[in-house]
DNA sequence: ATGGTTGTGTGACAA
């Protein structure tokens, strides 16, 4: 039974309960971990969820904005819920389960998008970007003796040139700015994970899992970006058998501006 | 440089 994470910012989940609900269906991963909820807790859709099998379900919401859930197949436990800058924002939610022999610490995150202004000392929401990436700095892909770890979510950040549509054009822009990506490769090297995305599908070959709701033909135009992630600790690189990032979700009925990255494991 | 769209919950704000 091979062990299968999802990855989707989904941009309200009870907007778009048909197509996750199509989603699992059609796809099956033991875990979908959500982002962008934006639903109360007392709101959440947990009797859909159920239905297709999913009984276990973490959620970290709040009214309107941000939020994460955890959707799994398996148990799991030491269900942990991290005030980042300790403002109150649902952005994390974390879980450890049991796939194969391991035992895997799962963390959800949605790291701030930090506003349209790449200036820290005049735009807040920047601010509050670094100093929340700041604090990622902490998290270990080792954190717990016999226990790997997976970090997934919508991480707001493109780190790399073949990241974006364009790495001159966006150099000023909120999510592949200089501070932000070198920022974000900090992290990685620091935490000790990788990068489990581009272990399966190197540079240069462009990688995108986001198109504004801007554009007017975002297939035609293709101005995308990388800002979902599925990081990984170094044990489970081995074990990586696939990553699928579902570009077709973008047109579906009623789209998330992000689609889901998928990565399968041996295991 | 500007403006373009979507969601929550009915307002202004976040992305």
């Amino acid at each position: 039974m091979p062990f299968t994470i999802a990855t989707w910012n989904i941009n309200s989940v009870r907007l778009r309960l048909p197509i996750v609900e199509d989603f699992l269906r059609r796809f099956d991963p033991d875990v979908l971990c959500l982002q962008e909820t934006k639903c109360p807790n007392d709101l959440f859709p947990h009797a859909a969820f159920h239905a297709l099998g999913y009984d276990h379900v973490a959620i970290h919401g709040q009214k309107g904005y941000h939020g994460v859930a955890t959707i799994s197949k398996r148990p799991f436990d030491d269900v942990v819920r991290q005030d980042f800058c300790a403002i109150g924002d649902a952005r994390h939610l974390s879980v450890r389960l049991d796939a194969g022999e391991r035992r895997i610490r799962i963390h959800n995150l949605y790291v701030p998008a930090g506003g349209d202004e790449p200036d820290a000392a005049i735009n807040p929401k920047f601010r509050h970007k670094l100093d929340f990436l700041e604090e990622m700095r902490a998290m270990r892909a080792s954190g717990e003796p016999d226990v790997s770890a997976i970090l997934v979510g919508d991480l707001n950040i493109a780190p790399l040139e073949a990241d974006v549509w364009s790495h001159k054009q966006l150099l000023k822009i909120v999510s592949h700015t200089p501070v932000e990506t070198e920022g974000m490769t900090r992290v990685i090297a620091e935490g000790g994970w990788s990068d489990l995305m581009r272990h399966h599908i190197p540079e240069p070959a462009k990688l995108y899992t986001w198109w504004s709701y801007r554009a007017k033909d975002w297939d035609a135009a293709d101005k995308g970006r990388r800002l979902d992630h599925i990081w990984g600790s170094g044990d489970l690189v081995a074990d990586l058998r696939d990553i699928e990032v579902l570009r077709e979700a973008r047109g579906w009925e009623r789209p998330s501006d992000h689609v889901p990255v998928i990565a399968r494991f041996a295991f």
